[in-house]
This record gives structure tokens, C-alpha cells and sequence, in this order.
DNA sequence: CATGGGATTGACT
DNA sequence: GTCAATCCCATGC
């Protein structure tokens, strides 16, 4: 896989971070991740919402979750499994206790900087899974609250030359808890890079006997 | 203050 | 398919 020079889209203003958490997720399918100029195409999210109790804020607002209630267009990166960083970005108005996870990505910009990051990954492997585009794209607990508006951790608008993607919708993977409502979504034509198939049921999910 | 579970990954059988 | 790594923090006593 080659870097190509796509044209940036524009970043993400707040306002479109102020919606709710599904919506965000849909219209963040297509649009691009960078730290540092590292980045890709979002092909893969799931929504978290305080009403359910899959959701760090549905403790309400400890001091972990309490930059789920802060400003929309912020990063809430919190460890996973005593490991992994997960990224996600808060959204809904302030005192709305919501996000979005980015769970994978096609590498568009930095991909030799990727592959050293992550050695002996295949391309469509360097970040097919939250806590992997949070390898590849060195991002960790120093950019838990960051403002997605300014500086090196952007959000930015498909770019011009990405087509628009089809979406499918699915459960939410890894989770016991509210396991049945469907708010993971991924672009159905970049499978390679999901960090599972659509459809794949959550933990905990009945499957079919 | 002690305990237990979790929005995962990668190595190994 | 199975399983360990590793640690923050929510919860309960």
C-alpha cells in the first residue's frame, strides 16, 4: 500500500460533535484520524451513551468519565484490559455524558511510520482494532481531554477523491452489557480492515441455536 | 480499604 | 480455540 496525497478534508467543527452519540458515529465513517500527520480513513465506530450502561458515564461523571460531560470535539483515551489505549471522541452538549469509539481505520498518511510501529503487521492489520490505531498512531493517555479543534490530534472531513462509504450496522463487540442495541457501524467495503466482520455478535450476544 | 471486572491483543496449542 | 498480560477505577463493606 502506497501514502497517496488526498486533499485534507476540513476539520470537524464542535458543532458537529454536539449530536447525538449515533449520529456522530454514521458521519464519522469516511472522515479522517491523524496525530502527528500519522493517520486514515474511519471505517469502523460504535456509540456510547449514558443511558445505557455499556457507557463509562452511566456512573455518572467520576472523576474517569468526567470528560464525557464536558465539551463535544474533545478525546476521552482511556486503558483497556490493563493494556490498551482506546480513542474516542466526546459528543452531545455539555453535561451529556457520550462518545464515539474509533475502532479501525485504513492507513491513508504515515504508513512506513505505522509499520515500524507495529513490525510485522500486514497493512490492513496496522490498525484493525482500537487499541491498534492507538499504536500506530501513538496515541495514549497524554491526549485523554484533548481539543480535537486545535492541534496535532485532528478529525477532519473525508477528503476530496474518497468516495462516500456504505454503511451497515451491528452490535457493539467486547461488551456484555446492552449487548443488543446496534450501534456499531462500519463501511461495508473496506472489510479488510475491520477489526471484525459485520455482524458479529457482542460478548454475551445469544447467538442462534 | 479490598475486590473484581473490563469498549483487547497477541502468542500459543 | 484458549489464555495470559496488566491496571485503573467503580463498587461495596
Amino acid at each position: 500500500m502506497r501514502d497517496r496525497s488526498l486533499p485534507a478534508g476540513p476539520r470537524l467543527p464542535a458543532e458537529f460533535f454536539a449530536r447525538d452519540p449515533c449520529t456522530v458515529a454514521r458521519e464519522l465513517i469516511g472522515c479522517e484520524l491523524r496525530h502527528e500527520g500519522i493517520g486514515g480513513i474511519i471505517v469502523e465506530t460504535e456509540a456510547y451513551h449514558e443511558s445505557e450502561p455499556a457507557c463509562h458515564a452511566h456512573a455518572g461523571p467520576t472523576p474517569r468519565a468526567r470528560v464525557l460531560f464536558g465539551p463535544p470535539g474533545r478525546a476521552y483515551v482511556y486503558l483497556s484490559y490493563g493494556i490498551h489505549q482506546l480513542f474516542n471522541v466526546v459528543t452531545g452538549r455539555e453535561g451529556e455524558g457520550a462518545a464515539v469509539l474509533v475502532r479501525a481505520l485504513r492507513p491513508l498518511r504515515g504508513i512506513e511510520v505505522m509499520r515500524e510501529r507495529r513490525p510485522g503487521r500486514s497493512d490492513e492489520q496496522l490498525c484493525s482494532g482500537p487499541g491498534k490505531l492507538t499504536l500506530a498512531l501513538a496515541i495514549g493517555p497524554a491526549d485523554n481531554e484533548r481539543d480535537l479543534g486545535h492541534g496535532s490530534l485532528e478529525l477532519r472531513g473525508r477528503p476530496s477523491g474518497e468516495s462516500a462509504p456504505e454503511l451497515v450496522a451491528g452490535p457493539r463487540i467486547g461488551i456484555r452489557r446492552a449487548a443488543d442495541l446496534p450501534w456499531r457501524w462500519c463501511a461495508s467495503a473496506e472489510r479488510r480492515f475491520l477489526s471484525a466482520p459485520p455482524g458479529t455478535l457482542a460478548a454475551g450476544e445469544p447467538g442462534v441455536s
